[in-house]
DNA sequence: ACCTGAACACCGTTCAAGT
DNA sequence: ACCTGAACACCGTTCAAGT
């Protein structure tokens, strides 16, 4: 009996990049709840004792799992065009990057200035909002909620957070729905009229877009050089 | 020997509210993770099992917090204003209710719709977002993101979320603005530049309105009766 | 250097029982 | 109706030990 896991063949030597990846998929998988040291020690046949040799704790697989979303954003190269543009497409790369991983991208929002590719994505932010014509201070609080903002808009996508498993998800939506169609219309008429797309997003792609163009059009509302 | 705790004296019979106040005390004091159900059994001076009464499980206890404080909104009423300047106010009284309880509020950002008090709320948004002319479907998910959006705005300040403790969260604040300040500079100019904005927060009224404004400006943007 | 084994101090929760 | 007690199946983590 070889101590193996179904069809996986021989154990690899374990190392930060192959615990990353598995640790990913899991969490992809089934949640970041489903993400537990044992759980992941079992998926990689080994001790959970072992994984304590490559990370310090379970926090730092965390800040290093954060890390490998940050460094999967492929940043625009510097444009012909003004800085609105250019912001909206560093943006559209961070959000490009979260997007496959929901469960993961909640775990970003602390960690861009204790990631290396974070700080990467920060400086390019504030780069732009520097050339825009705000200042220091403005553009750091600026910058800092813009990140923030396209993390809760891959998270609070309507119709996700019911878990990864897509049974379960159409389940929890289709019940959503139903409740908020049970609701008086006489109090709640806007609600009960808007069930569907409050329960779930007709469009993707449409919702991010969408996103994207509220937030640049807010930082343009906040510009200096405005009015 | 009184089984009570200290200076606590005669133990009063439990019902939600008491629960839920104690709970909210807890997470206020120590943070999210503090709040276990064993945990708040002791505070209660009672066996965890007594919980189970008075909630399923832990989950409807967390519902019951964001209902308690989507219930503390104080809704504006129906003013003279135009449409955006209501929206602001219905998300300032929103962001009113949480700032004090930031850790619980990070629990409100996906029970909006399960809470009777965050459907008024919902209702409200998207009531205004009727009267400025946009479609069902686009203000579904704008009013949905707007409320994420409030919440973001309250748990990604600057220097939040180092835990409740003022001592912790200044050396926190201060390890950060130390890492950020080693930076090289050739590499992360801005920021470097931006270290101390990015630790902490200056002045948080002025952050927080800020961050209104640049909601409010982008649903502006978006407005079909913008061009 | 890399991993195992046993143990500790926690969790949430079920189930039967008390008053 | 409201709560207790014992038990179960989990957690993350420390510490000493193996190779």
């Amino acid at each position: 009996m070889e101590r193996s896991r179904a069809g996986s063949g021989r154990r690899a030597r374990l190392d930060r990049e192959v615990v990353v990846g598995r640790a990913l998929a899991v969490a992809d998988a089934e949640g970041l709840d489903a993400l537990t040291i044992r759980r992941l020690a079992a998926d990689l046949d080994v001790t959970p004792m072992a994984l304590y040799w490559h990370f310090r704790d379970k926090d730092e697989l965390l800040d290093a799992l954060a890390e490998h979303l940050f460094r999967s954003v492929r940043l625009p190269d510097a444009q012909e065009g003004g800085w609105a543009e250019q912001l909206r497409a560093t943006l559209a790369a961070l959000m490009g990057a979260l997007r496959p991983h929901p469960a993961v991208a909640a775990l970003t929002r602390t960690r861009i200035l204790s990631s290396h590719a974070g700080l990467a994505l920060a400086e390019r932010a504030l780069g732009l909002l520097d050339e825009a014509g705000f200042g220091t201070e403005e553009a750091a609080e600026v910058g800092g909620y813009l990140v923030a903002a396209v993390v809760t808009l891959v998270t609070a996508e309507p119709g996700a957070g019911h878990g990864p498993d897509p049974e379960v998800r159409d389940a929890a939506v289709r019940a959503q729905r139903a409740t908020l169609l049970s609701l008086a219309p006489h109090d709640y008429p806007h609600v009960v009229a808007a069930a569907d797309a409050l329960a779930s997003c007709a469009d993707d792609d449409a919702y991010f877009s969408r996103g994207l163009d509220l937030l640049i059009a807010g930082v343009q509302g906040l510009h200096p050089g405005k009015g």
